[in-house]
Order: C-alpha cells, then structure tokens, then sequence
DNA sequence: CGATATTGTCTCGAAATCGAGATATTAGAT
DNA sequence: ATCTAATATCTCGATTTCGAGACAATATCG
C-alpha cells in the first residue's frame, strides 16, 4: 500500500507535468527513451516504458503520424523495425524534458538527498526481486 | 524510474494473484477496503483504492449486479451512499484474501523485514510529501 | 538438416480508465 | 436568509490499455 501511494503520488505530478504539452504519458516515455537512448527496436522500448507490446504499436502510429518518431527496419533482424526521433520528434523532447525533469525533483525532493539514494537502493533490490520470482514463477508454470 | 519499476513488478505479482479469481484488480481493491473497514461512502473507498470517481461508479456497478456489495443510501448526508459487502461478497473476500497477502508477502520478500521496514518509511515520507506538494499547486492555481 | 520453440511486431476486438460536466446536497460567508 | 463554494455521486463519450492470436523470422536442439 505505501509503494502504491507513493508510486501514484510521483505519478500525478508527472501526469500533471507531461499535460502541459500535448502528449500523454506514454507517447512521452517512447520520446523520452528515444532522446536517451538514441534509435532501438521496439520491443527494447516497450521494455523500458513498462506497456504491453500492442500498446506500444498503438502510441508509436500516432506518433508517426505527427510525425515525432519514424519506422525502419532492422537490417540485422528481419522481425525487428527500429525507432528513431525525427527532427521535429527530438526538437519537441529537448524542449520538455528539462521541464519535466524539474518537476520531478520537485516531486520526490520531500526526501533529502541521502534519504533519495537509500529509497533508490532499497527500491532496487524490491523491483529487481520481484521481478526474478515472477519469473520464477512462469517458468515454474510453463514446466507443468 | 526505479519507484516506477519496483511498482510495476509488484503489481505484476498482484495481477496475478488476484487472477486466480473472478475478479479484477480494482474489483478486489473494492472488496478488500470494505472486508476491513466495514461500511465506507463510495468518495473514501475512492480515496483508497485510487482510482477516479467515475472508475469507481463503474467497478462498484459491477460488484452490485454480482451480488457481491451493496449500496445503501446514508442517513446524516443525503449525497453519500454507503457500500458495504453482502454476505456473499464477505465470503468471497475472506477466502481469498489470506492467499493473496501471501502472494505480495512473496513477491517482496527479496527484502528482509528490516529493509522492509526502512523502504516503508522513506516511502511514507515520499508519498505524502508528494502529496501535499501536489495539494499545494493546485491551491496556488486554483488561487490565480 | 529439420522440427520445434522463441521472439518481434502487428491486428482486432474488448475492457478499464479517465475527464468533463450534470445534479443534488451541504457548508460557509456576508 | 441568501449567495457562493465545496462535496458526493453519477452519466456519457472518448481515450488508453490490454489480451489473444496471426504471422514472419530467428534460434535451438536433436
């Protein structure tokens, strides 16, 4: 419950802060990735922005066709198309991410520095095991 | 991100478990608040459960048509109406609850009590820090 | 090599959630 | 008392997200 709050807390101020431009959440986190990450396939993005995959597909053809993000397949892998900013994709992100970043120091700065850097570790260790015996668990199910 | 990922995993592992039941997240959410608080107006299992209002109408709609709570109008404020579990919603509340504490009591076990009881507090103060600092922007703009 | 499993992407409906506002009621202020 | 603001619930339409499966390409293992 307190992970709960906390996590929907931090989410309202970046809901909040993203509904300053026009985009919604998840069309930001597949900006957002891209900015950082540079070009990469987007099972790896659907990975990072934590949506199921035909969500994904869903935000990225609308971002297409406002021309933000573009398609292109991977010479490598057949199976796999490559996202990539256009010009006007990154020059909308550079634009809002100082901002949105900024609100979210804001958001979470009720904890002071050192206190931040423990929550994260603790945090870490929490998601990372979490995650294991979830996988744990399907693999154990996909035995049977 | 990492209070986003940590939260994720562990929901992962509330979906699942809660989806041994006939019952969605949100459902159960409405279930569980009303098994250990008793009667509640719709607004405060709102509050809890946190989700919007309107999400609440429509899960609460949902539950009624099972059978599994009903609505009851309050006597001392003719707005409110009170929710509480029908025999029938009691009984599938307490049966199945016990299997799903233990399920997020597993999923973050990765953590030793100790730990535990650290990334509570943090995260407490995390919460509502955010929290009011979200109150206190919406007075500013409300203010102007 | 060949059979099987896995992976990456997308399509298609269905479900959950939201936002804005309608209505009724209560609380507060002048 | 009356006017205004705040609160509680619900309705409706739109948006977002999901889940199951289709399909193609690749990986794996005998």
């Amino acid at each position: 419950m307190v992970l709960a709050r906390a996590f929907d807390a931090v989410e309202h101020h970046s809901r909040a802060s993203i509904a300053r431009f026009p985009l919604g959440t998840t069309e930001f986190g597949v900006l957002e990735v891209l900015y950082h990450k540079g070009e990469l396939p987007v099972c790896e993005v659907q990975r990072r922005i934590l949506v199921e995959s035909s969500s994904t597909t869903y935000v990225v053809d609308k971002l297409v066709q406002r021309g933000l993000v573009r398609r292109r397949p991977s010479g490598s892998d057949r199976r796999v198309t490559l996202l990539a900013l256009t010009p006007a994709g990154r020059r909308l992100i550079a634009r809002i991410f100082p901002a949105h970043a900024a609100a979210i120091r804001h958001a979470v700065s009720a904890l002071p520095a050192r206190q931040q850097a423990a929550a994260v570790r603790l945090l870490r260790s929490l998601g990372t095991g979490a995650a294991e015996r979830l996988a744990a668990k399907e693999a154990h199910h996909d035995h049977h």
